[in-house]
DNA sequence: CGCCGAGTTGAACTGAATCAAGAAACGTGG
DNA sequence: CCACGTTTCTTGATTCAGTTCAACTCGGCG
């Protein structure tokens, strides 16, 4: 069972994923982060709300989007072991622009931005390793704008699917439609093998 | 003359404006950065190779390209009082697949990746406004993802004008155009008040 | 003065959006 | 376990924003 994972068991994994954490700093970071459940389709941040946490993904997937024209438009996806927040509002404290929603049922470890502050004031380590998972989402930021930049619709679908092949059984083509900035229809054609030249 | 201005006080200023640096870290900093000055129109890092430094522009502005079939296609700029590296390059140590060129008569101050390492192990603080100065990235990086994803070229065009007034005075309209991800012709009618509806 | 690179303008073309039906899959309650 | 409605996806026809190709303009500079 999942749900009966540890604090402490999600810590050192993320000490073994980013960057090595001594023991009192992930007795702290346990002391100050917790477990949240999330039932598939939870609305756990809204948009125009305070969004002051960070969320590691344990067990389970995310959909951070944000409305324009009334349509959703989906900005990020984050699956186990990954990182996400609702960026402006984490580092800056404005409100939200994102909402964020549990795409299947959810297991994250929760960590407001206060307790961030504290843990990177008190062990240089957490802060260090803070500074490695942003490191990593810039890197990722940086090819999906290479992607959306210049490549045909067919083009981002293959690079989406080369870097994350199970995104397809998990996440909704509507979804990935306008996370790759394409119409569903445009997604759904280029999906279809009888379509390409 | 500011070919006159010294580390310190670009040190000072990168303390002022990203997170403040304790005068031991400021003088480590100092010990182990440099000041560049490069040309208009050099070429100072070359896709294909290693480009293991950061650059903090004090006066000029750069461009960072890469080519995609036969075409440079800009992929960032950065003008005074901004950190710019070949992310990919920098972080993960692989060659460079972007050039950087100056666009303006260039003073920076340059540090390799080994020195940052270094500091960030020696000085907390260093290692914070490392950490900030990635999270200004970060936001910018986000918003062009938002522009780039449903944006008309018009409002593409509107959002960097408005963001950044200066550039269309600064930098030649092509390597705009493919900043934003569309073509030079394109740019060029968007610019002109009579095309619009 | 004439060349050259940078930008503009025009016309034809095209990849993707939109609009509009259907088909398939999905879940819920009888 | 099937029938029904709902949501998700596919397919087709049409439209449109933006590309491409080509000719032309303008400002600098040898």
């Amino acid at each position: 069972m999942i749900e009966t994972i540890t604090k402490e068991q999600i810590i050192h994994l993320i000490s073994e994923l980013y960057s090595p954490l001594t023991d009192v700093c992930k007795a702290d970071f346990a002391l100050l982060s917790e477990i949240k459940l999330y039932e598939k389709s939870t609305l756990f941040v809204k948009e125009n709300h305070k969004a002051d946490h960070m969320y590691f993904v344990v067990k389970g997937c995310i959909r951070a989007f944000y409305t324009k024209d009334d349509r959703t438009i989906t900005d990020w996806f984050a699956f186990e072991n990954e990182f996400i927040s609702s960026v402006d509002a984490f580092f800056t404290g404005v409100p939200s622009t994102m909402s964020m929603e549990a795409l299947e049922d959810l297991v994250v470890l929760e960590i407001s931005r206060e307790e961030v502050e504290k843990l990177s004031n008190a062990h240089c380590d957490f802060d260090r390793m803070g500074r490695i998972a942003i490191t990593h989402t810039v890197l990722k930021l940086r090819r999906r704008i290479t992607e959306l930049q210049f490549e045909t619709a067919q083009q981002k679908y293959d690079s989406l699917l080369a870097y994350r092949p199970d995104i397809i059984q998990r996440v909704a083509l509507t979804h990935i439609a306008s996370y790759l900035g394409m119409s569903l229809e445009t997604l759904s054609r280029v999906r279809n093998p009888k379509n390409r030249i």
